[in-house]
DNA sequence: AATGAATGAGCATTCATTCAT
DNA sequence: CATGAATGAATGCTCATTCAT
């Protein structure tokens, strides 16, 4: 019983480092199955296929994210407060979590995210919502910029994607008082 | 002579079409051949295998962006000024030219990409001193805030990249407004 | 005790739906496990393995289908009216046990289906031999042609097969007026 | 240009033996892709998938067979003569021919099979026309039983095909001179 | 130079069978 | 006895690359 649940975050780790470090290219099921320790054909067992194993791994490490984010948010605290919670919690999880970075980002330069994108959009689900309602509100209030949604979240966000990229590159080193800076940089970006 | 390179150009072509629209994955060598109108054998001719042909393809991209956005460059214009036509340039080449800007972001996301990326690092070559030269003279006045080169190109540029992704995907409708706005958001970001 | 028979009878039962209708490609032994409401494990409990599954419930079935034959089977009626009891009767067993004859056409054209027809051969053995008897009597009596028995054998019953399988596939509509037209052209083509 | 069709000959070849002989089961394409004497892959630029080889090797016994069987064949002579000329010559090609035989065996019992049954039915297309026209010649002229074209068709050809799986099992050994008998026996089992 | 047929390693997936519980 | 998770060999198919013409 135990074992069952070892077995499926052992796949859902070796898949995760495999796609991480080498893209999907490089996460043949077999090297997959070899470092979860397990047989090839054991990881059909948990997954139907391999696109449903790399959809499944995403959204579980999108739910967690969006649950690191819940966690302390406040939503009586004032806008940029909140804005600083999330941008710093982001982040930080991301400096912490190198490897759910890389697959996220793997995942949204591929079909599936494409995919997964559009249905966002159209089904107006998904975990963005906090976000978007953090814009939205600031727009409302005339403290944030009246620019389309997509805009401004590439304003808030998009920095952080490419900084985190280049950190986990070596390019940079993140720490909490350059996240800082970088989040006060991003609220100047969308702000009045 | 103008057969060599009609051909070494329609192989180009049709590997920008077919890597930009599917991915890496959707381009088999004898796809891009038979787009081209070239025998599968003869792109080894033009390029020593497939790799070669990626990157090949991805400096063409990048230098002809690169000299676009030198064409009209007027080093002696004010910062502020010399921004808005990188910005405003690049934006438009990129929704003007959507394969070039796919085809970057797939090879960008991909072994090639990072490679490339460090390779930049090291020899410090590549086309961003530009980009690089202009957020560094704007930090030497004080005009641009004084933080690492990675974290000030991610915040003039980022958003930018962001944003043209979703007007391809169809996610916004940009136009010369609201580059601009969104080049007026990025300068908010970078300036002191 | 009753238990155990139960067992082996469901899976006998699945193992008949699944094979007949989807031949033996469609009929993967976890889903003959399924449809038999045991384990896949459980199977090995009751056959070696699954050759020998295939090669017991043919013999369930030749079994049964020689018992309903011998049943009101009357040695002292003339020839031509046991010839009439045994084609009949095949007939409409096949009739209303279509997997069963599919399933015995799928063994017949299969590697055990080869196999067990050399057996029959070499060790005089099976059921056939009241078909068989029947036709020597015939021979003997000078009331059937002078073939070797395997072309009596086939002008005798090869017909049936032909029609049954048609029946089956909704290519003509047997009823028991047909079926004794069709056995007694049968007869036209045995006796002299 | 010779070598083209030397390989899809021999790969013709090589999966006629191998399934004529272990059926579908005992023909990986690796195995056929050896016998024939090229790689896996070859066989490929050649046929679609398996599925595609399967049915094309099928029409190219069974155009062969159409073929031989109009040869030779003159629709001026009277009905039992031609039913002759198609009965023998049809039994010698496959006394001949015995993987061919077998091959069209495996292939009806298939669902390969089933689904080419299913199309000559709809569409009256096929070579079996030139058989069910004698059939039809001969109930309008009434020298042939007056029953549905499935059951002639059966007590016509129908033995024929189980003698012949028996010669080729080894079970008796057709002549020249059995296959005269067979035929008249088939006759007598479908004239008036 | 150009061709494109041929190659064969590599991949995702299936399935009969085993064995610890 | 029964279970069903785990196994791993086997299969159909793809595709970057080579080389004889």
């Amino acid at each position: 019983m135990s074992n069952c649940c070892d077995k499926r975050e052992e796949i859902f780790r070796a898949a995760l480092e495999l796609i991480a470090e080498q893209g999907f290219h490089g996460a043949p099921m077999a090297m997959i199955a070899e470092r979860a320790g397990v047989a090839a054909g054991t990881i059909y067992r948990y997954f139907e296929n391999k696109d449903a194993l790399i959809v499944d791994l995403f959204h579980e490490i999108d739910d967690k994210i969006g649950a690191v984010i819940m966690q302390d948010y406040q939503q009586a605290k004032p806008l940029r407060e909140r804005f600083h919670h999330i941008f710093t919690t982001l982040a930080r999880y991301f400096v912490n979590h190198p490897l759910h970075f890389r697959y996220i980002e793997q995942f949204h330069n591929s079909p599936y995210g494409v995919e997964f994108k559009r249905d966002i959009l159209q089904r107006k689900t998904g975990d963005c919502h906090i976000y978007r309602d953090l814009l939205e509100e600031g727009v409302v209030q005339q403290v944030i910029k009246d620019l389309p949604m997509p805009i401004l979240f590439a304003l808030a966000f998009g920095p952080l994607k490419v900084v985190v990229r280049d950190h986990i590159l070596g390019f940079v080193a993140l720490n909490d008082e350059l996240i800082d800076k970088l989040m006060a940089a991003c609220w100047d970006g969308i702000r009045r």
